[in-house]
DNA sequence: CACCTCGTGTGAGATATCTCATATACAGTA
DNA sequence: TACTGTATATGAGATATCTCACACGAGGTG
């Protein structure tokens, strides 16, 4: 994790990012940006974080911790979006952690100089009311379309989402229980994939081979409906 | 439909919801009460929503229309919560239509006179993002339960929570999409449910015999993780 | 009336998915 | 070293769920 502060790169992603136009007052003084390296926690679990977060570029997914201590793979973000807008809002249902898929680049608003300030910008909390209903509307609709796909259609979207330059290696636990089926259900579907050549067993995972077919796979689940992807995003402006 | 407007009933409700205390400004000249008999429509599909509604008391379910034209149940609403708060954020990504599934009675701001006071008043704002990031976090959390479990403990939760007064009538064809199962594997279930009398079939649909067995089901699904429902309501104050 | 659509209801066979049992490998630790 | 936990891996049999094919009744419409 690299922090910078006050430096030519911040200028660099606000212009690009128009970031600071979703403030009323001027968060510029607040703002830094901060490199993840993969694998980085960007917000650890059980620490409130420090800053209101929103991710520039780069991929992160969304654990829980369930009360009976497992840890659980519960979603993707992709850039562009917010990290830690549930702890601002004080939604503090559960342990949430989020982490970097791949090197990642958020601009950061600490929270220690502006929580008040940020709970009663008008104009923020427009643009999170609107980004929250929008990552609202994308879950229920791509919970219709979840329930009634097999695992291959899903396995192949997960792939492609949870595999960064054409590598899969999540944990099969994990990516079992993101998944709603058993462990060893996703095995054989893994397995089907390999003996169909679309995934290879390497060191540390699978490899893609055949992307195609993953893609089809997965866009057979949205036909129909017109859901961009199964996971939130913000590329629905207002 | 009812829309009572300067009348005593209405100084009622807002005296015992408090919802005046959500604006900055004084929203009370807007404010009607609205009551609506069970299976009206709340907000009508495709219609763009004269008012923001906060049911008072009562009970709603939310339908979309997929391209493909068919009406799909999507979840339940229950008060106090919001009820057009999408179409305020212009997140209108489907056509949405709420209709109430017992009587309901709601609270309404007339949009007309108001909407941009609405999308500018901090104090409103926070309150829906911390109600829409509550709701989020539920259709998370539930969405890692709804997942595991199969169709009788899910039903048992939907018939309870479809079944005002003890009374199920859900179009079996809705029913199912909603629980993402087959029409003809909902019908066994509920076959199975009537055998071992939970259920008893009356002219207009099932009677509830065993409330207790579908509770235990549903309870089922709820230990070890401490989601109070399966779906969206407003319960938790920021 | 004939005809259509739609919701209900049922049966039989195919698939998807789960449960349980078991084996291996690796990392931590007493 | 032995012990423990965790992830990977595979097999066999049990369930849950799907697909397709069909029958019946109610309501609307020519």
């Amino acid at each position: 994790m690299r922090i910078l502060h006050n430096h030519p790169e911040v200028q660099n992603a606000l212009s690009k990012s128009n970031f600071l136009d979703i403030f009323t007052f001027d968060a510029e003084a607040y703002v830094k940006l901060i490199h993840f390296d993969a694998d980085d926690e960007i917000t650890k679990e059980g620490e409130v974080p420090e800053y209101l977060f929103y991710l520039v570029s780069g991929q992160a997914k969304l654990f829980i911790t369930l009360p009976n201590g497992k840890r659980t793979l519960i979603d993707f973000f992709n850039a562009p979006c917010f990290i830690g807008e549930m702890e601002l809002l004080a939604v503090h249902t559960h342990s949430r952690s989020v982490q970097a898929l791949v090197p990642c680049v958020c601009l950061a608003l600490s929270l220690d100089g502006c929580r008040e300030q940020l709970l009663s910008d008008a104009r923020f909390l427009r643009t999170l009311s609107t980004y929250l209903g929008n990552k609202n509307m994308r879950n229920v609709a791509s919970l219709a379309e979840t329930k009634t796909y097999p695992l291959p259609n899903r396995l192949a979207s997960f792939i492609l989402l949870a595999a960064p330059n054409g590598h899969y290696r999540e944990m099969h636990g994990n990516a079992a229980e993101y998944l709603g089926v058993t462990y060893r259900h996703l095995l054989y579907v893994l397995a089907d994939f390999v003996k169909k050549g679309y995934l290879g067993k390497s060191s540390s995972g699978y490899t893609i081979l055949n992307k195609e077919a993953l893609i089809k796979l997965t866009q057979a689940m949205h036909t129909g409906l017109s859901v961009s992807s199964l996971f939130a995003n913000m590329d629905t402006k207002e």
